[in-house]
DNA sequence: CATTCGTGGTT
DNA sequence: TAACCAAGAAT
């Protein structure tokens, strides 16, 4: 029955059930509208790795406007790109998104085939494909978390994750057709995200209701398997958050790696599950918080005491002017903790 | 192949 | 509420 005409079929009814149901997306060309733009695909698809959409759009939006095309983007100060970016998390995004701007202005332009694509930093497996295939109109098959989700219900493959990936991805390569492969690599994810969810899918609105061999065995809201993941370990820090009598604030640049990496934030203890020991930037009249700042990273939870100080004008240290700081310019975990400390400063 | 890397919404 | 999850990449 899976024969190539029966999945051509299937991926005609997809893209069919798109041309009714496309979500309006700021970065997203109607459907045979007018042509994409690589820098907006580009830029989206980086931001969309592992973050929703609804998070994304507001980023989007500001990155556009600032820095309307890739020559702008590489023009652009490695500060002004963190603080921008600050809050959407997994820094590393933004880093490689600098460098690949770069490259790509010192090219002439984006590659239009997935492997030279890939080549470029932050580009990845589904980057490259979801690039080549919405912005140069090529054949290449997507799989990101939605895809691998249908195609396990569809072909009712119980394989847990991540090892079922190439199975996943032969099955989602079988079904991508030549036709309008931007459309269609945007129509799996969009039947993933809208009707093939995790929890409670829609199968009885869903195009490929016929064909899905996991709904047929009433398994598909079990799928796709996955490998437990290791439970988060709690780990404690201590951050000093200073303030000079002209109001300008003391913060560091994090190390161009790691955990925050290149992001700017309070100084403060390294993080550990035990053997937490006061660490502060200068000596001065650190008082304690009653309250302490609560952040969960993806493999452990951080409780963050906090310090605060009033310090005098001669104090060393990188400060940042009253006028100049905007605690936006923070990731989520620092600006948490300039909340909580900022009544304690006079701010 | 396993780990590291954020954050906010949903269940 | 704790766990799960999101248009993953780099190491």
């Amino acid at each position: 029955m899976r024969d190539e005409s029966a999945y051509s079929q299937m991926a005609a009814e997809l893209l069919a059930w798109y041309d009714r149901h496309a979500r309006v997306l700021p970065w997203r060309v109607p459907p045979d509208g007018g042509k994409a733009d690589p820098y907006r695909v580009w830029l989206s698809e980086v931001m969309l790795q592992q973050t929703t959409v609804a998070a994304v759009k507001e980023y989007f939006h500001r990155f556009t406007t600032r820095w309307p095309n890739v020559e702008a983007l590489a023009a652009a100060d490695d500060a002004d790109v963190m603080a921008e970016w600050a809050g959407l998390g997994y820094y590393a995004r933004a880093r490689n998104l600098l460098k690949c701007a770069r490259a790509v202005a010192a090219q002439g332009g984006f590659p239009k085939t997935r492997a030279k694509l890939q080549e470029l930093p932050g580009i990845g497996p589904y980057t490259s494909a979801a690039i080549a295939a919405i912005a140069f109109d090529r054949p290449e098959t997507v799989l990101d978390g939605n895809v691998e989700r249908v195609m396990a219900r569809i072909f009712d493959d119980h394989t847990p994750l991540p090892a079922a990936k190439p199975v996943l991805t032969d099955y989602a390569a079988r079904l991508t057709p030549v036709q309008r492969p931007g459309d269609y690599a945007q129509a799996v994810m969009d039947l993933g995200a809208t009707i093939c969810t995790p929890r409670n899918p829609a199968c009885g609105i869903c195009p490929w209701r016929g064909p899905c061999a996991a709904r047929a065995s009433g398994t598909a809201p079990s799928l796709p398997r996955k490998t437990p993941k290791a439970a988060k370990p709690i780990r404690f820090g201590i951050a000093y958050i200073g303030r000079r009598s002209d109001g300008a604030w003391l913060l560091e640049r994090r190390p161009p790696k790691g955990l925050l990496g290149g992001t700017l934030g309070w100084p403060g203890t390294v993080w550990a599950e035990s053997g937490l020991v006061e660490t502060p930037p200068l000596p001065a009249n650190w008082r304690a918080l009653e309250e302490e700042v609560r952040h969960t990273f993806t493999h452990f939870h951080l409780r963050l005491s906090l310090r605060v100080a009033l310090l005098p004008i001669d104090a060393p240290g990188h400060f940042v002017p009253d006028a100049q700081f905007n605690p936006r310019d923070l990731p989520t975990l620092m600006r948490k903790a300039h909340a909580l400390a900022a009544s304690e400063l006079g701010a």
